[in-house]
DNA sequence: TATAGATAGTTTATACTTGAAGTAATATTG
DNA sequence: CAATATTACTTCAAGTATAAACTATCTATA
């Protein structure tokens, strides 16, 4: 035979990449299929925003403070974004930003003891409408759709500009 | 055996709890990974945007136009935002609005010649570059992770305001 | 140690986003 | 058919988001 039929209609590149297409556009979609209710519970129930609460749980997990840069690029977004965000939330009285010796340009951000206070309970809350939302999925079943996403994620590739 | 020792530590309430938050965090984080360059190819080649773009996206599957109320369901924005973004749209000459007969609450929303030629372009770069950031997962793992997506979205719950 | 370059963060302009309030039109109900 | 409720959309104020331009500081190197 000199045609080549391994290169089925299921596998050749260009189903392949519609096949990839459908899965980015399926996980921006879940995403914020959960994402709507998490945010109007954090605004009905506590007055907050998404945003505010990333803020907040990043700085939970790394209690010695995070640079305004390490704040960015955890979250995924700009500089200028960060400081916005910090600045209302310094004037709400839930962080601070401190010195770090030996740079004056930078300052590391913390959570006050108000804001660990008030974290405490967004995040329970948060878990128990995650917990809820996800409530028809099964202890394996999310383990392992949680496993393949990290694989995925450990493997993207940063696209050149075309 | 008085005591329970059914229920370990792997799969007790609480546990899978924590798992279903760590999934739902892994989620928004894949999702975010993905986004940010797509965000940064969309306007370095095209000088867009990804919210105009999924309007975009959205007409063109919709060849009858839709309503206002349709477009923010399908994004799964506010209606606010939409106008907003449709103005823009419009004033750029790549969308329309077009009256509906016997409603003139409503206005259907379609692409204008230049809107579908200008997409076109859009899409074919979009899937290119989605296809490469995905490039080192298989066919089979693309597959097997937008079904495991698509079960999760349609087993999702809304949570009550706790 | 001058000075060029890199880094950290803020500011700016513009766009996106939300929820709430408002306007107009349609649907429902007594 | 008039009063009321609902629906479709826009407007508004505040917050979120970006990239680019800017300031201040730090680092490297000659």
């Amino acid at each position: 035979m000199s045609e080549n039929f391994a290169e089925t209609a299921v596998d050749n590149p260009a189903s392949v990449s519609k096949d990839r297409l459908r899965l980015w556009l399926r996980l921006l979609d879940v995403s914020r299929a959960i994402e709507g209710p998490v945010r109007e519970n954090l605004r009905a129930k506590f007055e907050t925003t998404l945003p505010r609460f990333d803020v907040f749980a990043a700085l939970e997990r790394h209690p010695n403070g995070l640079k305004m840069s390490e704040l960015s690029s955890i979250l995924r977004v700009s500089n200028g974004n960060i400081t916005g965000l910090i600045d209302r939330l310094v004037n709400d009285g839930y962080a601070e930003r401190r010195a770090v010796p030996g740079d004056r340009r930078a300052s590391k951000v913390g959570l006050t003891h108000a804001g660990k206070t008030q974290f405490s309970y967004l995040a329970d809350a948060h878990e128990e409408w995650v917990n809820e939302t996800l409530s028809g999925f099964s202890s394996d079943e999310v383990k392992n759709l949680t496993q393949r996403l990290k694989t995925l994620q450990d493997q993207l590739v940063k696209p050149k500009l075309i």
